[in-house]
DNA sequence: GATTGTTTTGCAACTATGTTGCCTTTTTAT
DNA sequence: ATAAAAAGGCAACATAGTTGCAAAACAATC
């Protein structure tokens, strides 16, 4: 790995931080580079584990709420209760995420990923009710551990 | 209100808990109580306000996993991680599951209803990923709340 | 590059959520 | 009624998440 290949990601990495507004500091730095060098979703533990030695709880918690905020990043809900975050794809922005990809956990590395290919189905749903948001959730064996 | 339908009740929650091989206590009683005299689903908190006042937080915890373990009531996963629970149909019991359904967060008065007739779409995935289960949950304004 | 105003961070303290071991009480079976 | 088994309450603990405030880092300006 070249040095220049290092300072390209630091350059997206800052680059992507002024879009959104946001400072550029070294948590904000370390905790987006967690989530480009790894293809899966991150869960809150996860990050405090691989950053938290360097940065307090708090800061990762309001970390990860700025990024929501931003559209950095999107919530992945499980049914373990642990939310977990990806990286949003560039057409989400503050105030308004654009995901309508759906997810899949994996149960035996029980890594979550984004599919983003695969586009939320439209759920016909009884009389009266009104669809604003879907989300779905699939679990199973992923690419990756099925042998 | 017959002094009849009160006991049928009762007695129809003291069956459901004998056939689950759980002896019938009187938190047991109450919150399956809870869940039969509401619509949606009820999260944690809820069943903890409810109850709680004659009953311990531990045991409200223990009860509530001993009725998903026996196929009472399952949980359903939402994007503000605070799981919820919902009745289960009869033909779930110990050991397993058979809700095939999807579920309802109403944005407006935050309830969550199974919408038992709505069956869990066919997702089409990528090649090499395996799906064993399928969760939606989808947001929006529920039939109460539309005026 | 130093100065200044703004934003972010770390810390401490707190609330909420969930778990475990142990002893007492309740339930069930006899 | 009695004994064995199961469940509940309590205490103590662990983890998760929030808030206010002072110190530090950052961005903008000169
Ligand atoms: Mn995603
Ligand atoms: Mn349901
Ligand atoms: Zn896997
Ligand atoms: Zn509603």
């Amino acid at each position: 790995m070249s040095n220049k290949t290092i300072q390209d990601i630091e350059n997206r990495i800052a680059s992507l931080l002024k879009r959104s507004d946001l400072s550029v500091t070294e948590s904000r730095r370390k905790i987006l580079h967690l989530f480009l060098e790894q293809p899966g979703a991150l869960a809150h533990g996860d990050i405090e584990r691989k950053a938290g030695e360097k940065f307090d709880r708090v800061t990762v918690y309001r970390t990860l709420q700025a990024f929501v905020d931003k559209g950095i990043i999107h919530t992945i809900p499980t049914a373990d209760n642990s939310i977990r975050y990806a990286l949003c794809k560039d057409d989400c922005s503050a105030g308004h995420h654009h995901d309508h990809h759906i997810h899949f956990v994996c149960t035996n590395c029980n890594n979550t990923y984004c599919l983003d290919d695969v586009v939320t189905p439209e759920i016909k749903l009884p009389k009266g009710y009104q669809a604003e948001h879907v989300e779905v959730v699939v679990e199973g064996v992923c690419k990756n551990c099925k042998g």
